[in-house]
DNA sequence: ATGAAAGCGCTAACAG
DNA sequence: CTGTTAGCGCTTTCAT
């Protein structure tokens, strides 16, 4: 079956091609009567631009480019323990495209490879997004930057608070920490360690900063062995969950910087008989389904993943449409899910 | 900074044009020597062809797409309870796209839309897919189906057991069905209640289909009442676990269709002051995070959905490329998972 | 307010 | 074995 095309759509209408390219736009100069006619010819066609010739015609290609690192969704996918980062970021994304005839690719980068400049430029180039998202650690990530800056492809910094180029849409991080150390301090903890994550995500290390700075705040000075580096991943979890239930002190409460981590924590603590919330507590900073499906469901921040990836979306399909989006930083809520991982401290 | 075409590879290779195309698509008549100083010249400027231009140009569009449907996907991403559905074909048709230069577009279909039809033009005419991969339900819809057939678009049918056009990827349904009741008849289990999918889901029906036969193999006619229809909500699962429980005869294994619902059949056996396996022992037919972190974890059928993916995409780019795959029908395996969801049947 | 012509970066169909 | 020409379906000039 031969596709339909805007010539057929102009035939029908018995206007010129160009005048079909009005009114598809939403361009000036075109009555409200040649407008119906067209769109009448539109709806009994079933016509749809393709967008393959609106982009080799016209400057726009209706795609924007979301890019995931692709060790951490690779490892999350091969695990299948369901880190829900893709789903919310397609979520959030996805919608926010569909309502303005935009389509979401999705592509892995893999910051290690010696070739990160020319697979960058070539998924920039194959696929002439309008716009690209960046999600960590991309976000920061300076030849992927600079790459789309030598480029002038728009782009959208995901979970980023650097201050820098391009818009920022983010979560305060800082501020969860925050929150969170209190919470712990306030149910009577005072040994508390950290699991932090990658420090290729600069987010990680705002956490520890703002837990350490907050536990100060609270009058408990908190040593290096409190707080322990990972990299994301269940077995960095476990062992650094061994060597603070270790210490000659173990702390009451552990805060992990993602589910994984926070999970395996669980995990040991469980074998070693700790009982939770009783002898521990654990919160963890990433709200997944193993999270909150676990035993006992794990208290956590919930990082309004949807809402940014929506929110960049936006923010792209705007600035190509010509907007200037006022402020380049945009912070959205986090959320405290208090469950059954928490309690007072234990009577020492 | 201007991107760099075809033309300037043909320049700098002191070629025409058509020659780098042709070393680009592999197309025979070129010298080993012509094509390596084509292949110099594309790596030193990285190039890498425009997918818009090959579309508009050729007949390939280097785009697979995967209609996935709208109402249980949505309804995923919303609850965040995280069915691994998406990602796990997402890990299974990327991968193998990537092989190919392929790139995978995804698309939410909504059966009940009034405007299906057009909906399903609008996304074919709009990106102009190779191909396109087809999840359940979509993968049996009449509607859906004529519009590919229609238009000449290869399709590959996800977990579709109908015989019929196209090819179908699916897991055999009526053999995991029926090795899951064999595994209850050997615990000593006689009465097994099913809590069925949607019957929009065909799979749903064979797995009904093959339990009953299974039961019956083994000895057991299985009245109406166990044999409950969900929508695969947790909602439904919920109020099918009450009715199943509140039968007279309660069973003392239940079986259900997918995750979500298998959950709600575990909280409402908790609420009940039900252990799990000893009063009850429970079977899912989804092995997805929120399955596998629960207390207890819970036995349940592994859907090779990555596996399912992959080849559906392979297939397909393969049927572009003028192959034609033997054989329409692809089975891969499934598993059965034990966790701690099932036991003896308790003594009566 | 509308239309005609040119061209985007490729591949297909033909030539040489 | 290699090069030339003509589109693909749109948007962009530039006319009218």
């Amino acid at each position: 079956m031969r596709p339909v095309t805007i010539i057929h759509v102009a035939e029908l209408a018995k206007v010129s091609l160009k005048t079909v390219s009005r009114v598809l736009n939403n361009e000036p100069n075109v009555t409200e009567r040649t407008r119906d006619k067209v769109m009448a010819a539109v709806d009994q066609l079933g016509y749809s631009p393709s967008i393959a010739a609106r982009r080799m015609g016209g400057s726009k290609s209706y795609l924007l480019t979301a890019f995931n690192d692709r060790q951490l969704t690779l490892e999350n996918w091969r695990s299948a323990r369901g880190s829900n980062w893709v789903d919310q970021m397609l979520y959030g994304a996805m919608l926010a495209c569909e309502q303005s005839g935009y389509h979401l690719m999705f592509e892995l980068i893999d910051l290690q490879d010696p070739q990160l400049e020319r697979r960058v430029v070539s998924a920039l180039s194959s696929l002439q997004p309008d716009g690209v998202i960046l999600t960590p650690p991309n976000s920061d990530n300076p030849t992927v930057l600079r790459v789309l800056e030598d480029r002038g492809v728009p782009y959208v910094r995901m979970g980023s608070t650097l201050k820098g180029s391009g818009h920022a849409v983010f979560m305060d991080d800082a501020l969860a920490a925050q929150v969170v150390a209190r919470y712990l301090l306030d149910l009577g903890h005072r040994r508390i360690g950290f699991i932090a994550g990658s420090f290729r995500h600069l987010s990680s290390l705002h956490r520890v900063e703002s837990f350490i700075t907050t536990m100060a705040e609270g009058g408990v000075a908190v040593p290096d062995e409190w707080v322990r580096r990972g990299d994301f991943s269940y077995e960095s979890g476990a062992v650094n969950a061994e060597a603070l239930l270790d210490l000659p002190e173990p702390p009451t409460a552990i805060i992990a910087s993602n589910d994984a981590m926070a999970l395996a924590v669980l995990h040991v603590a469980q074998r070693r008989g700790l009982a939770l919330p009783a002898d521990l507590s654990l919160i963890s900073f990433d709200d997944s389904p193993g999270v909150h499906f676990s035993a006992p469901p794990l208290t956590a921040v919930r990082q309004p993943i949807a809402e940014m990836a929506a929110r960049s979306a936006e923010l792209l399909i705007a600035i190509v449409a010509g907007a200037e989006p006022e402020g380049s930083e945009h912070k959205l809520d986090f959320e405290l899910v208090v469950r059954d991982s928490t309690g007072p401290a234990p009577a020492r």
